[in-house]
DNA sequence: TAAATTCTGAGGTACGTAAATCGAAAATTG
DNA sequence: CAATTTTCGATTTACGTACCTCAGAATTTA
């Protein structure tokens, strides 16, 4: 049977409620009578009963999560996952709050950050844009005690909260790896497709990508980056221009949203099919692509995986519990029309 | 706030006892009156706390993985995980206890299950062997209110519990895609390396690897499977004495455990720096030979994940509460020299 | 209608912890 | 040494649920 407070009182030799006030860091006891407690805890293993704590606490985890409005796929995933956690957060007495704040906007969100009670409310899971606004931001929750993950963008200059995400760089990396294996020795040109260059994560695949292919595939050379805006016509159009004007095109990679333009794009010509294509993202409209040969392979992170562990790394942090690295880490996962879950 | 028994006893005009009997589906009460409480509950929208039922009812979760001995490597990062969880477990009251039973022994692994205590045991996950015992044994567990699920090699003739793992067959044709447009047009000849024909992981693995090579690769044969036997020495000889004898060999798909010996084998000439090769298993063998270059892909389906979502899956099953299927789909992950976490 | 049986209510204790009060004891200060 | 402050003990209530008892009400059976 584990022990409880009482067995630790009685092991110490004092009462109850000292006990209560070492375990919960309440001030008035002397520190020889705190090590005596302490050395009770740790000779009969103790471990607080964290449900009954919370319980007797009435503790509710209230997390707030931030993440840009807008029409970028990935995003809206992210929400959508959200949703599901919100709907099963009554049984492990969390209580989830989504802020949507435009995205691009450095000042909406550190007003977001800034609307934060930390009274009320214990973690904060946030798409961090880099601004010193936000910085400021953020570098107040730590202070006030309010736990902060970093969701899918790191934000670099904040070190003292946890990151759940994937290294974009080795996104892009894994991309051209694929790219060069499957095109294989024969000279050609890569199409680059982003949905804006103002995405971070886009710069960042972009140059893992052109890092490999220009270290290690010679044959293959990076035509300039085509945006596709995040809409499906433009994207649509400006693949179609891109493969029309470039004929000696051997690849193409999509490093983000838009996925149904390029489809569009590369249905439009059975000539395409020869293509070696690289696409980020998978959802029913990459998983048919996939299915079809349209699409070599996509690379994906997990938005389901990243909202749990966010919510579960809060967690921990509030209740003073270890995280499982190899739980919360999130993977580069590379599908292929064989592997699809 | 959420509602609680009280506030259901009070919307359905019963008592609190009444609720109780209903909730826990004991004897002694009126259907109508059921179904008055049931009706509170959902327009209440009433949900049970777990955490408080469990602390009330000093349940605690006592599962038992049952996992074959012997030298299998896969087999022994499942062993090693569950001690990572059994380290946790005390939090979450789930006591774990971890069987051995010796491999490709459809007896002894019926007596492992026939060992088991209904009274006691709540949930058993095992990695099961194929026979009529067997399957008996496991039915005898559905019967007696213990939750089963089936780990990582599914037996198909029994659907009352639940699967974690791969598809096999789909981890085989992953890896043939791979090697297929790793190779390029080029013909050649592929060496197939297994730890023993007898795992029926690895025969799967085959069948789904050949079936892709034959049906999209015409360049590319599969040469006979070379057994490597689970052993370092063993399986470097083997390899080595197979690469010798074909010089035609284009690529090497090693689909089970061996590892070390293959990177010896493929460390003794320069010239097999050539080959593309795919393996099963991330470990610190398989990273490094991924880093240098030996390796081209690792498939890899994650331990640790496989063994957390057992304990979630039947800890869900005997509180009555849903699984998340996205969480607990066991994923084939592709790891190149850079997605490896 | 009486007797037997089935339902239901009221109330209690328990699980392990949190948090509070209040008085007593101990330590520190002047 | 007295006055003050700090430390500690004993006890209580509460969280939401489980499970028990016992008496009384409602229903069914004889």
């Amino acid at each position: 049977m584990r022990p409880t407070v009482h067995d630790v009182a009685e092991a110490a030799g004092v009462s109850l409620a000292t006990v209560d006030r070492v375990l919960n860091r309440r001030a008035g006891v002397r520190s020889t009578t705190v090590a005596k407690v302490e050395a009770a805890i740790s000779r009969l293993g103790y471990v607080r009963d964290i449900s009954a704590a919370n319980l007797a606490k009435q503790r509710i985890y209230r997390l707030v999560f931030i993440i840009p409005d807008g029409s970028n796929s990935f995003m809206r995933r992210l929400e959508n996952e959200l949703e599901q956690v919100k709907l099963r957060s009554a049984l492990n007495r969390t209580d989830i709050t989504v802020l949507k704040v435009p995205a691009f906007d450095g000042a909406a969100l550190a007003r977001a950050l800034e609307s934060i009670d930390s009274k009320t409310i214990s973690g904060v899971a946030v798409v961090a844009t880099e601004s010193p606004m936000v910085r400021e931001a953020l570098a107040r929750l730590h202070r006030e005690n309010v736990h902060v993950v970093t969701l899918v963008s790191d934000a670099p200059a904040f070190k003292r909260g946890d990151y759940v995400g994937v290294n974009n760089v080795a996104a892009g990396r894994t991309a051209a790896t694929l790219m060069g294996r499957f095109v294989g020795r024969r000279p050609g040109k890569l199409a680059l497709v982003a949905g804006s260059m103002l995405v971070r994560d886009h710069v960042e695949r972009r140059m893992g990508f052109e890092q490999v292919i220009t270290a290690e595939f010679p044959n293959l050379t990076c035509l300039p980056v085509v945006e596709g805006r995040d809409d499906a016509a433009t994207a649509r159009e400006a693949v179609a221009a891109c493969l029309s004007r470039e004929p000696e095109i051997v690849g193409l990679y999509n490093m983000g949203a838009g996925n149904r333009g390029l489809i569009d794009a590369l249905s439009a010509d059975r000539a395409y099919a020869e293509l070696t294509v690289i696409a980020h993202e998978l959802s029913d409209h990459s998983r048919r692509a996939l299915r079809d040969g349209l699409f070599d392979a996509v690379i994906n992170q997990d938005a389901g995986h990243e909202v749990r562990s966010a919510v579960r790394i809060l967690q921990a942090r509030i209740d003073g519990t270890a995280v499982i690295d190899g739980q919360e880490s999130i993977r580069i996962e590379i599908y292929l029309r064989d592997n699809l879950p």
